[in-house]
Formats: C-alpha cells, structure tokens, sequence
DNA sequence: CCGAATAGTGTTGTATGCAATCGGCCACTT
DNA sequence: AAGTGGCCGATTGCATACAACACTATTCGG
C-alpha cells in the first residue's frame, strides 16, 4: 500500500505562539478553571507538541499572572483577581489614558512629517477593521464577541501609541481585567462599544487632550459598571 | 594527576532563576548595553549552564520587556524607554498607592485576626532588614547600593499587599523605572531612602490613608526629581 | 492504634541532538 | 557595475532522554 506524501498539512507557523495564546484563552474565556492543576505532559499532547513549547508558554503565562507554578511542583490555573479589581482598574485608567494621548501625538507627528510609516499604517488599518467588526458584531447581536475585539481594540490603541512598555504593561492588566469579566458573557453592551470610534477619532485628528480624556472616561465607565455589578468594596 | 572528586561545589539551587536574576541585572545596572545582541549559547557558556535554562531566562525577560526577540533571529537588549519615563511613572504612582494602601488594610486585618500568619511576618521581616540595610548603607556612604535595596523595598511592599497581581505588575514597572535611572549612579539621595520608614510606620500603624498617600507622595518626588535631571518633554 | 521514616510514583528541571530558518557572501546575469 | 539568485554558516525551535525533586501511601516501630 504506497505511502502518501510525508505531510502535506499546512505548516505549523509558530507552535509556541500559539500554544501561548490557546492557553490564556481557555483560562480567560474557556474551560480551564482557577485551580485547575495543568501539567505540562497533557497540555503537549493536547495541542500535539512536545513539552518544550508547553513550558516556555507556561512561563509566558506565569509572567503574566495567569498561572502560578512552584518549582517541581507543578502549576495551577491563578485565582481571578476579583480583590484586586479596583485597584486593577484604577492603574488601567492611569495607563491607556498614557496611551491614547501618545497616540494621538504620534499620529499629528506621522502625518506632519510627510507620509506616515509603513507600522503606523498596518496598526492603523487593524483598528479600522477591528471598529468595523465591532460594529457588525453589535448590529448582529453577536455580544460573546465583543470581550475579545474589545481587548485587541485597547492593544492597538497602545500599538498605535508606539510605546512597546506601555503595550507590554497594558497586555498583561487588559488580560486580567478582561479575566474578570469570565462569568458574566456579555457584560458590556453597545454603549461602550460606540465610544471606540470617538476615542478613534481623537487620535486621528491628532488631539491628545480629547484623545486622553476620551479613553479615561471610557475605562472609568467599565469600571464602575464592574464594581456595580460585582460589588466588593 | 589526580582528579579531584566529581563536583564538590554547592549545588546551584536553581540555575533558571538565578541566570534570570543575572542577566536582568547586568541589563539594568551593568554590562549589557541596549542593542546587545545577546546569543544563547554564549550566555550558556558564560554561566556554565545548557541552553534551555537561558531560553527560559530569556523569555522571561522578553515578557518584562528588557530583551527583544524575533523568531530564529536571535535576541537583543532592549532599548531604554526613556520617552515612557513620565508615562511609567504616572502608572506606578497609581500602581504604588494601591499597593501601600492595601499593605496598611491586610496589616491590620492580620493582627486583628489573632495571629499575623507566617508568610506575613517573612515579608514584614524582609522589610525590616532592607530598612535596615538601606540605613547602613546610607550612613557609610555607600549610596550606591540604594538602587537595588530601592527596588526591592517597593516589591517587599507590594509583596505584603497580598496581591499577586498588583506585585506582579510592579515587578515588571519598577524594573523599567530603576532602568532609566541606570547612567546615574547616585540619583536619589538619604532624604528618599528616609521617607520609607515613614510608609513603613504608617503601613504598621494600619493606616491605608496615610499609607497612600505617602507612597505616592514618595513615588511622585522621584518622578519630579527624574523629570528635572532628564528633561525630554 | 498512632506516628514517623521510607519507598514509590508522578511531575518538573536540565542536557543533548537534530531540523527549520535567517542573514550575509559570492558568483552570475544583465 | 548594479542587481539578483542561490549557497553556507550561524542561531534558534523543537523533540527525546535522563536526573532531581515533591507528594503520597505504605510500612515499621512504639
């Protein structure tokens, strides 16, 4: 019986990235519960890597607070921050305040010193689609999308920004914040989502101020919403 | 000639974290330039480990952000974010105020709850051999030890926060910020270091308003004093 | 019957080897 | 001579193999 060609499947692109990605998401969205014990022998056979790719994710995770390991021990899915919300939100309104502001700068510079870069354009483009997608998502009723453009929406403001610190600081406290949220599926409703275009908007016309102000009231929005609906005080 | 019994030297307790500890440190005070390319197998035989414990340093690192990496491409040190400087700091004043308020409540919530638990008493502990530490430092001049009693000062307050979250986020801030001030050997002088009993008291006393309101305080003064020594605005 | 030392099992930590990929150099073409 | 194509060294990405350690259960002594 001839043997087919070795393996014409579609190439693994980047084995690691995307074990890290599949994990934080079952841990935010899905079905890997805070406590639960993830060993790093399932986790490679489950996405069919060896364990290698499993433990540099594990430690990707770690860092960003997702998953607590203790050494020979093992690691277990964190507890959601649910104590430290407040304070969470509060260092966020801080931090995309920054970025949108910087964004803004960065736009009026692009554009005044001639054509803007080919990055600013890419991260540009990805917001533009990310508001249309957005859009139709709400116009359908789609709500269980929103959490996720939501999230990819304030990591490209900060792309936009042009700050790599402050897109790191901000990717590691959106998770969490976006974390909190787990239980409740559609947790914010088109009201918020419609601020995206006027904090958009901000940035392109090159206005920090608005741009700043825009963003602060937006996050303060959620997170009063937050301690309305999960009252920890 | 004889050869000397296998390895008598002291088991390294963990050689992962420790070259973490290594190469984060020569990148913020040391050797390790910005835009250093930096090799795996060259760290490797540097610190007489294989590879796979520096990839995992490495990573790491990655994620707080003090290397770059690009896929088979290899790594480099990354750049200081000298443009963030007013930015970063804006974020951990909010960040730290958290912290230290939350140190003051969890401090009375322990004693109030009969006996203050072990890990509580090992941080409190820590922080008073830094305080320690820092005095002697000061007294005998050796201001420049301050930087790195500084950052952990910060970290053991946020460790006795109880908040993993809020401690994580501020690892990866206080590092940044501690990087900014690396061409500046002695850049904050006995008068910073002395305002750390302060919080400690007021954090002791469990007293969250004070207690906030002096670290931010405190987080501010080095901001302005930064701000003033570097002037990028 | 109970406590403590101990062997067993499972998991992580590290080392080595090989394959995939990138960047630069050189010959070749136009 | 400048641009272009392909080859080669260097480096990372991943898989497999083994060693070190933590946790559990079992057994032995009291």
């Amino acid at each position: 019986m001839p043997l087919l060609p070795p393996d014409p499947q579609p190439v693994d692109p980047a084995p690691k990235q995307r074990v890290q990605d599949e994990i934080r998401h079952d841990i935010i969205f899905g079905s890997l519960r805070p406590g639960t014990r993830v060993t790093e022998a399932a986790l490679a056979a489950k996405y069919g890597v060896s364990r290698i790719p499993v433990r540099e994710a594990l430690r990707a995770l770690e860092a960003e607070g997702f998953v607590d390991s203790k050494p020979y021990a093992g690691s277990t899915v964190s507890e959601i921050p649910v104590d430290d919300a407040d304070d969470l939100f509060a260092v966020r309104e801080a931090l995309e305040g920054a970025t949108a502001r910087r964004a803004a700068r960065r736009a009026s510079a692009q554009f005044s010193a001639g054509e803007p870069s080919a990055e600013w354009w890419k991260a540009r483009r990805l917001l533009a689609d990310l508001l249309d997608d957005g859009d139709q998502a709400v116009a359908e009723g789609n709500l269980e999308l929103l959490p996720e453009l939501n999230i990819r929406f304030h990591l490209g403001i900060a792309d936009l920004s042009g700050s790599a610190s402050l897109t790191a600081l901000l990717r590691q406290i959106s998770g969490k914040i976006e974390w909190l949220y787990a239980t409740d599926v559609d947790h914010r409703g088109k009201q918020s989502w419609s601020e995206h275009r006027l904090i958009m908007a901000a940035i392109d016309a090159g206005n920090p101020v608005d741009a700043e102000r825009l963003m602060a009231g937006h996050v303060h929005q959620s997170r009063v919403g937050y301690l309305d609906r999960f009252a920890t005080p």
